[in-house]
RNA sequence: CGGGGCGUAGUAUACCGGUAGUACGUCUGCUUUGGGAGCAGAUAGACCGAGUUCGAUUCUCGGCGCCCCGACCA
């Protein structure tokens, strides 16, 4: 895309009224727009990196056999008046003009829960997963932290469905192996942890993904031997014990909760009536799993862990694009032209490019190419007419490379 | 929801009980062109309401909004 025709535009400065860095550099950037407290809108170049993210995200989902489907956000109170949880502070409600009050999804276990009920019946309807990437709604009391606690957010929240515990479990470990390859995909992987945390009436243990970041809300227990992490609302002696670990091994670290996977047994399935009939004719409760991935959470992590003091630096896998051509010239000089015509090849290769065509100093582009990011630039200058060798620079390391145009065009080939 | 802070051009900020200045941006012209250029000109502003006052952007109260700390976060 040329960056002439992209309608947003980087500022200097960040807006006073943000402090946390995800946002200041998601605004400034152009990458997304505040609505009021809590509520973002993603402009094209975030759009790009957040739909990259939860194309990864539904990859992993499919790969476990997730069936993707969206479901309504006007939800029936009827279903969670069953469950007992109409009454919960997150909701926003509204009313109908005909009478009654509908509110706006806040997760999604009811709805999904009855959607089921329609069409499980058999022992042999089991077990399945199902889930969505959609728009959640929260009255959080107070938002904060930019993009990473909103009112308003996406999320991706995935249900599965078994006849037994054991194949609930059994499910639920190739689902935190899949959260786990979603992490390391987008780039955060080594910084975050699988945390045991409080698991509810039919479990001992749920668990979170973390990851350490002073930006984060929770304070977490990092076992760097094992791998995994405690939160601190769970730990004890009988957790350590559990999990085989010596109290002096751990590592206090404050941490963003980007995942959470959960054993929800029959919390809902028997409020409301899904039940199957075993190889016996017995009509027993669905035992069902549930497992959330915020991707605008996750892109604000992303932003916390990589951005650094020029601006953002995102992974090859979620940039908005590959590369970001910059071009010298100016309209109608020979720089202009060569760039123009790289620009041609490129895309012709159906790689995604960002092109500074604009009529800027060298300076302001490099700013600004800075901000936004693009794991490589490629550099067309004066010296790239005269020597024919185009400068890469990569974005995360600021190391320089000159490449001929032949070298450059195998190099994109062999990236993709 | 408790506590604190803050609302001034598009953005970031300054001063002031007598109608507001700077920088960046934007627009025009000239010069410049490898790390946010220079000169000249132009553009554009006090969140809303009430009160005090001869006079309020400034002081007081209320509302609305934003941020931070805490609480909360199936």
């Amino acid at each position: 895309m040329r960056q002439s025709q992209l309608f947003t535009k980087a500022r200097r400065e960040a807006p006073a009224d943000e402090v946390s860095k995800n946002a200041q550099m998601l605004v400034r950037a152009g990458y997304v727009h505040k609505e009021m407290a809590g509520v973002y809108s993603y402009l094209p170049l975030g759009l790009r990196t957040l739909n990259k993210i939860v194309g990864i995200i539904r990859e992993e989902m499919n790969a476990i056999g997730g069936q993707e489907l969206v479901m309504s956000e006007l939800q029936d109170p009827a279903i969670w008046k069953a469950t007992d949880r109409w009454d919960q502070d997150v909701w926003f409600k509204t009313s109908l003009k005909i009478g009654g009050e509908i509110g706006f999804g806040w997760t999604q276990e009811e709805a999904i829960t009855r959607i089921a009920s329609q069409h499980v019946s058999s022992y042999r309807d089991l077990p399945f997963a199902a889930y969505q990437i959609q728009t959640k709604f929260r009255n959080e009391e107070r938002a904060k932290s930019g993009i990473m606690r909103g009112r308003e957010f996406l999320m991706k929240d995935l249900y599965s469905f078994h006849a037994t515990q054991e194949d609930l479990d059994a499910f639920y470990e190739r689902a935190k192996e899949a959260y786990s390859r979603v992490f390391s995909r987008v780039g955060i992987g080594e910084k975050t942890f699988v945390t045991f945390a409080s698991g509810g009436a039919f479990s001992k243990y749920s668990h979170e993904f973390q990851t350490v970041s002073s930006a984060g809300e929770d304070t977490i227990y990092v076992s760097r031997e094992k791998g995994i992490a405690i939160n601190n609302e769970v730990l004890n002696d009988e957790v350590l014990a559990d999990l085989g670990i010596e109290r002096d091994q751990l590592e206090e670290q404050t941490a963003i909760e980007v995942g959470n996977i959960f054993k929800l047994g029959t919390r809902f399935s028997e409020p409301l009536c899904l039940s199957y009939k075993d190889e016996s004719g017995v009509a027993k409760p669905v035992v069902m799993g549930c497992y959330g991935i915020g991707p605008t959470r996750l892109m604000g992590t992303i932003v916390e862990l990589l951005a650094d003091d020029k601006g953002l630096v995102w992974p090859d896998a979620i940039a908005p694009f590959n590369y970001h051509l910059v071009s010298l010239g100016k309209a109608g000089d020979e720089v202009s032209k060569v760039a123009d015509a790289l620009y041609t090849d490129i895309t012709g290769k159906g790689i995604e490019v960002l092109y500074d065509d604009r009529d800027a100093r060298a300076g302001e582009k490099f700013a600004e190419s800075d901000l936004l990011g693009m794991p490589y630039r490629i550099v067309v200058g004066k010296d790239a007419v005269a020597t024919g060798m185009f400068e890469v620079v990569e974005r995360a390391t600021g190391v320089v490379e000159k490449k001929s145009h032949d070298e450059l065009m195998f190099d994109l080939r062999s990236r993709t």
